[in-house]
RNA sequence: GCACCUGUAGCUCAGCUGGAUAGAGCGCUGCCCUCCGAAGGCAGAGGCCAGAGGUUCGAAUCCUCUCAGGUGCACCA
């Protein structure tokens, strides 16, 4: 149920009667007609533009069309009262019977705000993806917090999602790790070893040393790099995804799909991927243009294979194999999103570094290319997580000690916190992170506040118990709701009204943070009724000796908490019944 | 040099595929607890939406240019 979508039907319904009798024309297109919450509560509880948009199409003036269309909509029981304002604006009041059907509603639809908008489309979101040679740290949280939350929201609205997670196991980075692990291998046997340039001195490929030692004893000591390479290299990618796993299970993430890279060398599902494009006329061999600018010291021109990527938005060409006839990184990139295609996604969604926004367009550039221009794929990139402890700024630094894992943070500041903070901005805004405000209680930390909005109903809840009332869903469902007719409460009822339509915003937009925003909004009018409660003790949530009151009253809150779960929900956290 | 992202109150940021008098938190000023959890709430001050053009009934939002900050720019992924 979404009231927003009922009230629009009801609209475009009284346009289509005044069409029938020939105030409007026929055929005019109703595309643009919109039904929204005014941007100003005393304009009323929803205004359409109908009157605006179709008065050019129609030759008519918009207050005529409005008045029109005033007239009829007071001819439904819903509306109270339909104003024309402004350049022709038409608000809504709606009857109060509309908002106490409305808390009934949600009471009574363990998942109100399930929209079908989707309509089972499969959609595939690919996030986090760190290389697996080494633990994940606290930006990663980032990724995995509005992946996560994204994929949450567009199951929510009725898509079929996939989670996934692309393993970059293929490239020269996994090499280095394996060369790494093998001097922590020697190290295990009482070896002095040096880290040279170009590999990884972390101490946390100690363990991985230590277990090829239990695993292989001494057979690679002192034996040449073809002996132990691979081997090493299956084994450690295999220890750090472990790691990785671990971690993301630590945020509540859980993949569906892990997509290992390498799996794509050696099986001709690459070469496959660049014959499609080759068919299509856009793999040729050409020398590129210098970069302007700067140019790179090393630069020469060189004959290479090029993907004719400008057919498709990019700029310039791009390379997918080297003048060594190796693949480029780029190549086995083609080959992955080929195979989200072939598997029958049809929308992709990358969640990546804001660091990697120059590669958005030639890989938009190739899933175009592929699909054919059928399958969108939108990348999100992630801003800069920056780091404070205590109002001071610092950067993570394994010399300085000041290295944050992921489940470093896990532990300092709990998963929900971790999780809900992460969403507190957009993607592409900069976000900061304090380990020691996010954990703060007070208002001006949206985690505890909306929390504190949850466990304050339950409270009330318990309270109510006490006095001997049922507080299930289903028994609140059945109250009679006639005196809900404050403004303070009607104010609530209208923001849990735009629960079902927000989440279809934030699907369609990719955006998950506006669920964070909303459910901030949504606690602010949950703490602005109760503490009204302190003035005019009508609107307390207990009304003292009168059970049946009470019951009545408690709905509306009850049917807050119900929201508030859903959306930490879909943020991957835990509602709180209390605040310790 | 080119591409992408960003620029909104003193600070940190929202702003719903173009809507009415641009919002929230912090900070500042003044209020509200014998009463459901004051870990809250109410009210006030504070704006050339970086700047200049354009599109139209209507622009923070779309287009062009300029300025400022960030990111990236061929055999690294």
């Amino acid at each position: 149920m979404n009231l927003f979508s009922d009230i629009r039907a009801l609209v475009v319904g009284c346009l289509d009667a005044l069409v029938a009798e020939g105030t409007l024309p026929a055929g005019l297109d109703h595309a643009n007609v919109t039904v929204e919450p005014p941007r100003d509560p005393a304009h009323g509880d929803m205004a359409t533009n109908a009157a605006m948009v179709l008065a050019k199409p129609a030759g008519l003036k918009p207050r005529d069309i409005a008045d029109a269309l005033a007239a009829r909509l007071l001819a439904d029981d819903r509306i109270a009262v339909a104003d024309v304002a402004g350049p022709g604006f038409l608000n809504m009041r709606l009857a109060d019977t509309v908002w106490h059907g409305l808390v009934t509603t949600v009471l009574g639809t363990p998942d109100y705000g399930r929209s079908t908008m989707g309509g089972g489309e499969r959609i595939n979101v690919e996030f986090v993806s760190a290389n697996p040679t080494g633990p994940m740290h606290v930006a990663h949280a980032r990724h995995a917090a509005v992946g996560d939350a994204l994929a949450a929201v567009l199951d929510f609205a009725g898509y079929d999602v996939t989670r996934e997670y692309y393993i970059n196991d293929g490239g020269g980075q996994v090499d280095v790790l394996a060369r790494s692990v093998y001097l922590r291998y020697l190290e295990a046997f009482g070896r002095e070893v040096e880290f040279a340039d170009g590999t990884y001195p972390g101490e946390y490929l100690k363990d991985v040393g230590e277990a090829v030692k239990a695993a292989h004893g001494d057979a690679f000591v002192d034996r040449p790099e073809e002996v132990w390479l691979q081997t090493i290299r299956d084994f450690a990618t295999e220890k750090m995804l472990e790691q990785i796993k671990a971690d993301l299970a630590a945020v509540g993430v859980v993949m569906d799909v892990y997509f290992s890279e390498k799996s794509l060398y050696g099986t001709g599902r690459i070469e496959a991927a660049i014959e499609g494009l080759r068919e299509k006329g856009l793999i040729y061999k050409g020398v590129l243009e210098p970069p302007k600018g700067k140019l790179p010291e090393d630069w020469e021109p060189r004959e290479q294979t090029l993907f004719k990527s400008t057919e498709h938005g990019d700029d310039v060409d791009r390379p997918i194999m080297k003048s060594d006839g190796a693949w480029t990184y780029f190549a086995p990139d083609i080959a992955y999103h080929h195979d989200k295609l072939e598997r029958g996604f049809t929308q992709l969604i990358d969640v990546l570094g804001a660091d990697h926004g120059g590669y958005v367009k030639r890989m938009k550039a190739a899933v175009s290319a592929m699909s054919g221009g059928r399958v969108p794929l939108d990348v999100k990139l992630i801003q800069l997580v920056k780091l404070y402890r205590n109002g001071q700024p610092f950067k993570m630094s394994k010399r300085a000690g000041t290295f944050v894992t992921l489940a470093d943070a896990v532990e300092m500041v709990g998963a929900d916190v971790l999780r809900f903070h992460m969403l507190t901005r957009k993607n592409d805004a900069p976000l900061d992170f304090d380990f020691d405000k996010v954990t703060e209680q007070s208002k001006d930390n949206p985690v505890f506040y909306v929390q504190y909005a949850h466990a304050r109903v339950q409270s009330v809840l318990r309270k109510a118990e006490e006095m001997g009332l049922a507080t299930d869903a289903g028994a609140l469902a059945r109250q009679d709701l006639s005196a809900m007719t404050h403004e303070a409460e009607l104010s609530l009822a209208r923001k849990i009204a735009e629960w079902p339509r927000l989440i279809e915003i934030a699907a369609r937009l990719h955006e998950p943070h506006r669920v964070a925003f909303y459910l901030y909004e949504l606690a602010s009018e949950l703490h602005a009724l109760w503490n009204r409660g302190n003035e005019e003790t009508a609107l307390r949530f207990l009304q003292e000796g009168d059970s049946a009151a009470t019951q009545a009253k408690i709905a509306l809150p009850k049917a807050a908490a119900i929201v508030i779960s859903q959306g930490l929900g879909i943020l991957g956290v835990i509602p709180v019944d209390e605040m310790r």
